[in-house]
DNA sequence: GTATGATTTAAACGTATGTTTGAATCAGGT
DNA sequence: ACCTGATTCAAACATACGTTTAAATCATAC
């Protein structure tokens, strides 16, 4: 009973584990039981449990980062060809929405979001270092095209708004179920195209205040 | 040769441990030995490594919440009396200055920052659920007084975007350090009272958006 | 000075962890 | 049928962890 799929099936079970209780507390042996595969599997398809971390957000990141760049480029190009300069709405769409229609693919790639956020928060850790290599040619685009967008803003303000607004959207990549505080009258669930313009209203506002 | 101050030391070196590195990663033993004190003196003055966690929070949450409250109480008492309703920058300035304000009570505080932004990373982390307890009471008259000062907005509407507010103020106190990628021309040090009316900018023109 | 309770200390305990090992099993080619 | 390299498996390894123990030390009151 040959099984050609077990590096998969570590990569969702941990995905899943490592989204839901973070990377320290979880064990290699509740991945490996998750998965139902031997304990040692791990370390031979993948040499530790960190090259394991990485494999597991490389897997999802890759092709997330791929769409965005293609649609921030698609936007950049459309724009310019007609002479314009792209809103700040549109930017912002075209990194805000290929992630959080994350969330319709299945929940493995729900537990992605999940992982990132916790990555997010955890400056120091291990994956912050891979996560952020992978970001940062996205990132440098992201911010040319922001500030085409919003020429009036200092570069200072530019950055620190969108260090804002990743803040939220990170907040939200972690939070699919409630852990806020929830009025008892507030109805939680949302399709995730509304939950994106409802995003993009609070964000793009943000980025365009008025100093 | 006594050191009546043990239970202040293992405090701090807790909450600067737990901050940089963590809950789980961060040891005993190295708490203990940050602090200069007997590994048993955890177990003995707190009874475990999570009451101790638990007392970490506490130590600054409580005295936080109390001045947080306060300003909020004075604020609706003082436009009552006026007649009017408080503005949203208004309110959500009487619990984001005294919360960045610690950064300038030296470096303890900063370092507690920190940890609240890595707990609001962890919804199913055992500090979630005594952060919460703390914070409901606050939360619930927060979210009031906001309602009072956007009308206009959908019960739901509001929640989310006092979600995505909190989500952004979060991972400020999370980066008091770069791990963002920085653009090499911004200056990213800034005194805290600039940053509470840069991030005011921002969160108060979300709150208020046109849907 | 001595007795008493609180605190500190060094050492050990039991357990869980990531990793390694070496034999067993499998798949594919000749 | 047999060899070969890849994969799986049960077992063990070394280590680090949170916690407990019991003796030693301290502070305080009589």
């Amino acid at each position: 009973m040959s099984q050609p799929d077990t590096k998969q099936r570590i990569l969702s079970a941990a995905e899943h584990l490592f989204a839901r209780d973070g990377y320290h507390p979880t064990s290699l042996r509740s991945i490996t039981t998750e998965a139902r595969v031997n304990l040692a599997a791990v370390n031979y398809h993948f040499g530790s449990k960190e090259s394991l971390l990485e494999a597991v957000i490389e897997r999802r990141l890759s092709p997330l980062n791929k769409i965005r760049l293609a649609q921030l480029e698609a936007l950049l190009e459309k724009t310019e060809r007609a002479g314009e300069t792209p809103t700040c709405r549109e930017v912002l769409r075209t990194f805000v929405e290929p992630t959080l229609c994350l969330r319709l693919q299945g929940s493995d790639s729900e537990n992605f979001l999940a992982l990132i956020g916790r990555i997010l928060a955890d400056p120091r850790g291990v994956a912050m270092t891979i996560f952020m290599h992978h970001m940062e040619p996205l990132m440098n685009r992201l911010f040319q095209a922001l500030a085409l967008s919003l020429p009036e803003l200092s570069r200072q303000t530019l950055f620190w708004r969108v260090h804002f607004t990743f803040g939220s959207l990170s907040h939200i990549m972690r939070c699919h179920e409630r852990h806020a505080i929830v009025p008892e009258d507030v109805d939680i669930e949302m399709p995730v195209d509304d939950l994106v313009d409802l995003f993009l209203d609070f964000a793009t506002a943000g980025m365009e205040a008025t100093q």
